[in-house]
DNA sequence: CTCACTTTGCTCCACATGGAACAATATATT
DNA sequence: AATATATTGTTCCATGTGGAGCAAAGTGAG
């Protein structure tokens, strides 16, 4: 018995493969983070929030990412104590604050994105430079249309 | 700032996107799951292979899913105790119970799949049946390949 | 047969995560 | 201006999950 040949059998073809070559991916790799970075995955997610745009409200990385406000709130907590990201009071609304990365933040960042980009390399590299640009064109193609099917 | 635009801003695109899809198509189902049916993800993966096959071992599972032990004991216990699966000592070596499915458990699988595929199915209702055949064919290569590029 | 070692499944513990309620602050209504 | 309502971010608590180690049972070497 194998996983595959049990995800064969399902009746959603293209799904369980989604699931399945994400799986191997990203989770080995997001547990090489914490592992080696000690970085916890709310944490990551803050991280790409704000090395995408600077002075972001933790309320704004909520809206985004979907992610509940207290563990945003400890994400975000958590890497200003290490010194990767910076909280300031913001002067119009002293209810919240504004967030912005430190440069050894970026550099963490960068970090972590080189093993996500080094593991998608080796996932693809049996698909020719033709079967990469359809495969990418279908994927898009689907998560552009993600409003309409989202339950 | 939308999600979609910060993970365009990553280098990994088909990476992201894999993520992506899978779980917006995949987390609110077992999410809905455990709500409606009181189901959690290791029950889940223990009713997946028992439907697959017949008179299993927990340790079958453990070596399949790649999952710990303890999760798949716990899934088992729980499964047991609901009357979706069968317990009994394997006679030959009495550490090992062997495990199957009850009609019951039957039943609430293939509900189960039955809504994951009316997920892929809303999923992909922007894809014709050519990119349909596309995509299923180009995932399946990658997936086949897994051995070559896990980590 | 005896004792060391392996295997199977489980319990204990640590931790990541989300829901609910909370305090502090801002905004709207009268 | 005063009070009610909304928003922001936090802490508390319940739960899902994995690692380490444990007891029971089986296997093998001397």
């Amino acid at each position: 018995m194998k996983l595959i040949d049990i995800l064969d059998a399902t009746p959603f073809p293209i799904g369980y493969r989604l699931a399945f070559l994400t799986n191997f991916w990203r989770e080995p790799i997001l547990r090489k983070m914490e592992k080696d970075f000690g970085l916890i995955r709310p944490e990551l997610t803050v991280l790409m929030c704000l090395s995408f745009q600077h002075d972001v409200h933790a309320r704004d990385i909520c809206e985004v990412t979907e992610q509940p406000s207290n563990t945003v709130s400890r994400g975000v907590s958590s890497l200003e104590k290490k010194g990767l990201i910076t909280r300031s009071r913001d002067k119009i609304d002293t209810r919240r604050q504004v967030l912005n990365i430190t440069p050894e933040g970026q550099k963490l960042h960068d970090q972590i994105m080189a093993l996500f980009k080094a593991g998608e390399d080796r996932m693809l590299a049996t698909l020719d430079a033709g079967e990469l640009a359809q495969l990418e064109k279908l994927l898009s193609k689907v998560a552009r249309d993600v409003e309409a099917w989202r339950l």
